[in-house]
DNA sequence: TGTTAGCACTCTTGGGCGATGAGTGCTAAG
DNA sequence: CTTAGCACTCATCGCCCAAGAGTGCTAACA
């Protein structure tokens, strides 16, 4: 798409006056507002312009420009400029301390808050597919006679457990010597290699254990997915504070989208290989069921786990802020599982 | 109060229809739709005492008539009735097997969900204030030098963890020894109960093991604070069927509230002493922040633990299907966590 | 050729106004 | 005590009109 530097201006001066005000923006406004050193009628031709080209749009006759989504799409790509201050944001960078204690899912609760607080919109984060850490410990706990709760530990303090029922009955002792067994066998892999490497013990293995190896095999995974892929919405109310939802009807279809949190997962997953801040504007979305909404979706990962996080909010959002507080969130949320990871690995 | 047969039969069916349609109730709509043998300038009458005397109001002059608060709490208190047959609930009882599997979390997170399908609202459950079932093991897994991730199980199967830094360095086998020791000490007691002890314990110990029975004893608090009193909130966006709520004010201060869990859950945890069904409407509801809503709460037990569950709707909505709803989903989770326990208790 | 002033035209928005109709309260008769 | 009748009230809805914002077009200007 070839513009001329001033169309290029007077572009990114609609897209900025649009979002922060919300009403269509004519050209006697545009030309006050702004020091183009040209007059409204000037203003109008290169509008109309940018309507055809299909950048800019027309609600009725009398009123101002709007955006289109292909308007949002190039103020994106080409106009928005970050500087490398990012005053607003670091301002509030003490807040970050709440983030630190906690368990994992506390934290990313938390995650979710803040990045709603910052943002001024709705934040979710996507728990990572694989829990973080590399396999520490695996203990085998008796319930009643054949009720075995297997347990895994990882080096960074994460526990799963599974409850289990056997054929056979084990000793307390079988238990234990088979624990120290596993626990030399499976140190310092992740807990897709464990899951791995036990399938492979499976299969060469003779009998004695079998049973118990085979439950232990298949916890390893349902520990995993129970665990995995949990997502965390905060701020949902955030939505009502923009004018363009104060439609009851609107608001009833997104809140549905939150209520049924699977979906959304979905969504968001389809991101979580992508490198970098990404930006689905509108319709872009393939999350068809919310209209009019954009999301602006980041990753986290610390070794070896990787997971999602972002905001949604009205197509008419602040990109700039809300790419920014995106991006320093995932940074901070890498930076503090990082540092959770670090302390299991040094030992 | 005092009404006579007549009058209360004609509130009742004020309010009856009331809540069935939303708009208010005329006297000649009254006369035609329930069989009163009585002309509308009667009932005009009859409704007329009973606004005076503050069971019903007037929107306006030439409006028909709406129950008050007072008016919904006779209704309550003395009109409704219960059928032994809970037909429309029982019909639905299949449904309840999705809540059997999968873990204390999400079985809450599913009877929330639960609640609001059958009631059409949304259904809250808080977790119990005291994990489910007694101490089974303790486990002390060392991570690196001096951090040890202290574990607690419980005979049925819920897995509690904590991890600390200690001062001094134990070797594998002091723990192991330790942990076999409190197995023992510990044994068949809730996990109040093993807090207690281990204040007994550490007052008593001589030196040894006294910074980690401490930290044990600390750990048992925190862990039990940590996954109790959890809020599980579902259907939210049944809150967007009530035409009550199309004011986009109103359902933003609901939905600001329903972010604000930590509220919420002071609310809830106010009523889960009292026995039975209890119902809030209006402005009896101590959460002030929320108008026009009331609500329905039950509590649900197994053993040692007591949690609350209930329904948040409009002050306009069908009691007595929703206190059937809430009456089963209590009882229903109270099975469910007893069939656990059970499994926990044989041995 | 690009820019600007001027002007007619369009279309939304909001207020005012009256008709409609539901429902009441009161009165008087049964 | 019940009922029919009637005047009265008040929210709602549709309608019209004025105001205002903004455009597109044309013609003049640099």
């Amino acid at each position: 798409m070839d513009l001329n530097e001033r169309t290029k201006k007077v572009l990114q001066a609609v897209i900025d006056s649009y979002i922060q005000t919300g009403s269509p923006i004519g050209s006697t406004v545009l030309a006050k507002s702004y020091d183009f050193s040209l007059s409204s009628a000037t203003l109008r031709n290169i509008m109309a312009e940018l309507e055809e080209m299909g950048f800019l749009m027309h609600p009725h006759t009398s009123a101002g420009r709007v955006p289109t989504e292909k308007g949002y799409r190039y103020y994106i790509d080409s106009l928005i400029s970050f500087d490398r201050d990012t005053q607003g944001i670091t301002d509030q960078l003490d807040q970050a301390s709440s983030l630190q204690g906690g368990d994992l899912h506390h934290i990313m609760e938390e995650a979710s808050q803040f990045l709603a607080k910052l943002s001024r919109h709705t934040g979710v984060v996507v728990a990572p597919a694989e829990p973080e850490g590399t396999f520490k410990h695996i203990e085998f706990v008796r319930l009643r006679g054949n009720q075995v709760l297997i347990i895994f530990v990882t080096n960074t303090g994460t526990v799963l457990n599974k409850l289990v029922e056997l054929d056979e009955q084990f000793t307390q002792h079988e238990l234990v010597s088979f624990s120290s067994y596993l626990d030399e066998e499976l140190e310092h892999q992740t807990l897709t290699e464990v899951h791995q490497r036990l399938l492979e013990k499976l299969r060469e293995e003779k009998a004695s254990f079998m049973r118990l190896l085979e439950q232990t095999y298949r916890a390893s995974q349902e520990v995993q997915e129970r665990d995995s892929d949990k997502l965390f919405i905060g701020g949902a109310s955030q939505m009502f504070e923009t004018p363009e939802f104060a439609d009851v009807d609107k608001m009833r279809s997104l809140f549905r989208a939150f209520d049924d949190k699977y979906k959304l997962l979905k969504l968001l997953d389809k991101t979580s290989k992508a490198e970098g801040i990404k930006v689905f504007i509108g319709s872009e979305n393939p999350f068809f069921e919310i209209q009019g909404c954009s999301l602006v979706v980041g990753n986290y990962q610390a070794g070896n786990v990787v997971g999602t996080l972002g905001v949604i909010g009205p197509v008419r959002m602040q990109y700039k802020q809300v790419i920014q507080v995106v991006d320093y969130t995932s940074r901070l949320l890498s930076r503090i599982l990082g540092e959770r990871m670090q302390r299991g690995i040094e030992r």
